[in-house]
DNA sequence: ACCACAACCTGGCCGC
DNA sequence: TGCGGCCAGGTTGTGG
């Protein structure tokens, strides 16, 4: 699933191909990938637009154009991206081509549907709810702890809110959590300062590694020049139940937290601290 | 504040 | 080989 390295590593393959191209014309061939404004209004706005740059906030992805509106794609659970210079007939999950004035063309491949577009003004985006970036700066052990303390939602739940953190979801946070040796149902509240800081260094070295690699590709995940990436071959814990921890031999757990499936060493990550 | 569940969708997998 | 049923998980919304 598309989550901050896998945005990352399309935002780096889109941008030498698209930028300082101008939009010929965006074709919807499932109109509900289309989040806002109508479609009529959309192909008004977006017609002759130029895209200035390609950028990455969370999981979104972000075409600046030449006017006062950002195209933004969030692509869910299946939603990629391929570039074309042939002229082949778009594949069975493509939901949205852009076509641009050199003859290519960007097609939007999104099995499930649930990937959206939408064209919003700079300052009232839903980017303005997005939390800290992990890659950056700002995202220090003082300000995590900060976002932890009075909080009693279990680590693994406050990592994949987006609106404390951008950019995290299921896998990687798994990846983290195992990395930092925390176990994912510990109540954020509980960790100590020495494991917030372990627990960030944690999250950038995983998401590092990942980018490093070009994303992860599990399930029909795919990069704009069409190749995967391998990221997920690194995985330690993720999607590995029964294998055994490549630290202590245990085999991997499974648990469900809020609804999504969570993997960890049972012996690495204990539920009390060590 | 925290939690559960449904909805959006389809491909892939399981058991029979 | 096929068919029904379930699972995968990001986000939003509803309701407890």
């Amino acid at each position: 699933m598309p989550e901050l390295p896998e945005v990352e590593t399309i935002k780096n393959q889109l941008m030498p191909l698209v930028v300082g191209r101008r939009i010929q014309s965006v074709e919807f061939l499932w109109t509900k990938t289309l989040l806002a404004p109508s479609i009529a209004e959309f192909d008004q706005a977006i017609r002759d637009r130029v895209i200035e740059g390609v950028d990455r906030r969370g999981k979104y992805l972000i075409l600046r154009l030449d006017s006062a509106n950002v195209l933004l794609v969030h692509m869910r659970m299946t939603g990629s991206f391929l570039v074309s210079n042939g002229n082949e007939p778009p594949s069975r999950h493509t939901r949205v081509v852009v076509y641009l004035d050199n003859g290519l063309r960007m097609f939007f491949v999104d099995p499930r549907k649930f990937g959206k577009f939408q064209l919003v003004s700079e300052d009232n985006s839903p980017l303005s709810r997005l939390g800290m970036e992990p890659m950056t700066g700002a995202f220090t052990a003082q300000r995590l702890s900060a976002v932890m303390t009075g909080r009693k939602i279990p680590v693994k739940v406050l990592l994949v809110d987006q609106s404390i953190l951008a950019g995290i979801g299921n896998m990687y946070a798994d990846e983290a959590l195992f990395e930092a040796l925390i176990h994912p149902l510990r109540s954020a509240d509980s960790l100590s300062e020495q494991e917030i800081a372990r627990l960030r260094g944690a999250i950038i070295s995983v998401l590092t590694k990942a980018i490093e690699s070009g994303g992860a590709s599990v399930s029909n995940y795919f990069h704009p020049d069409g190749l995967k990436g391998k990221a997920q071959e690194s995985f330690k814990v993720a999607h590995r139940k029964g294998e055994n921890c490549i630290i202590c031999r245990t085999p991997i757990e499974r648990i469900v937290v809020r609804q999504r499936g969570t993997y960890f060493c049972p012996n690495c990550q204990r539920r009390i601290r060590h």
